[in-house]
DNA sequence: GTCTATATTTCGATAGAC
DNA sequence: GTCTATCGAAATATAGAC
């Protein structure tokens, strides 16, 4: 029951994607930083040096986990780089955050990792493999967000937005147990709405 | 120029505040447990002994300023404790993310500690120190969100609200350099209303 | 692909002089 | 209150047999 939730759609099972998915869960229960190989060999019922033929360092087992990441927010990337130019940004934003709510209920544990280990992923960023094109989802938001052609106002609502999804679908850990993630999301998706949708002014 | 920020009303410039401070940059800059005590020690131009003359242990320079963030907690719960049993607690809830907001303008840097190092505390809560009234705000407002006699929807938003002003506040970073804090405080203020007050259902 | 054994480094923490 | 010197523990990582 414990090893049979699939993941995505890959080759399950693999001592490589056990490993991935023995060190997402630690990871999570007490940070990046704090858990040993040996922790994660333990588990798994392996050796530490067993790690190391799979992995040449532990950070590369991170850095994994941060390719998963990586590849949810190419996904939502390119969707929106297509509507990029248009001049009214709002409906591809609201899109954006549509698909970002799928993905986070669908991926949670991956996007806790990420919030709960920003640290740890910071370094990744500033080491090798992050040439160019290699841009995390994050990054680019922040760059969408400097943006100073786009009223000061509406840049603040999108930061809002998000920040709104990440409250309701993360930080609020396990406070909505009466509910499915989905009902949950869906509320989402209505405040994302409200945030970002253009209000005609000329109501009182 | 860099000793002279002024934080708090606190004694300024003792050897035990200097600690505190140069911690705070570090842990914020690489992470708590990627600091180690040696680089603390170098930045203030001591010796790792001179700092367990002030603080124990490791822990205990971190468990300070838990402290300092929770005496901010406290401030805003007074506050909110007082119209715990209001009928309509939407109004406290505003006020209390109004205060949240400024709170997090005048101390971003403690915020951004405990947002970053989420693992790092989380050991200190269940370390000693934490028998019973030395809750945090973070755990005290998720209390509030599982308060399962409040209809779901007004729980969701109120998440989304505490997040939105995260996100816009926090998450968005260096974001918006073409405003003042209090610009961007006040937007978001605005926000945190859209999102909890009592719409009227009988429009359109 | 996994093991045993070990090298290497760094860290948190202490003892005791000044 | 700060220093020098050092200890013990634990972690990452490697070497080489099976």
């Amino acid at each position: 029951m414990t090893e049979q939730r699939a993941r995505g759609g890959r080759p399950r099972g693999s001592t490589r994607e056990r490993i991935l998915d023995v060190a997402l869960q630690l990871f999570n229960e007490q940070g990046y930083d704090k858990t040993s190989l040996r922790e994660i060999a333990e588990r798994l019922q392996v050796t530490k040096a067993a790690l190391y033929y799979h992995f040449e360092r532990k950070e590369d087992i991170l850095l994994q986990l941060h390719l998963r990441l990586h590849e949810l927010g190419r996904e939502v990337l390119d969707r929106l780089g297509n509507l990029d130019a248009a001049a009214d940004k709002t409906l591809a934003w609201m899109e954006m955050l549509d698909q970002f709510i799928d993905q986070i209920v669908a991926n949670r544990d991956l996007f806790l990792l990420h919030q709960r280990n920003h640290n740890a992923f910071e370094v990744l960023e500033h080491s090798e493999s992050h040439t160019a094109e290699h841009e995390d989802l994050e990054a680019q938001m922040r760059r969408l967000l400097a943006d100073t052609s786009i009223p000061l106002t509406r840049r603040v609502r999108m930061a809002s937005a998000i920040g709104a999804v990440l409250g309701a679908l993360m930080g609020a850990g396990e406070a909505f147990p009466d509910a499915t993630p989905e009902e949950v999301a869906e509320i989402v998706r209505e405040i994302v709405r409200e945030l970002l949708e253009q209000r005609e002014k000329a109501r009182v």
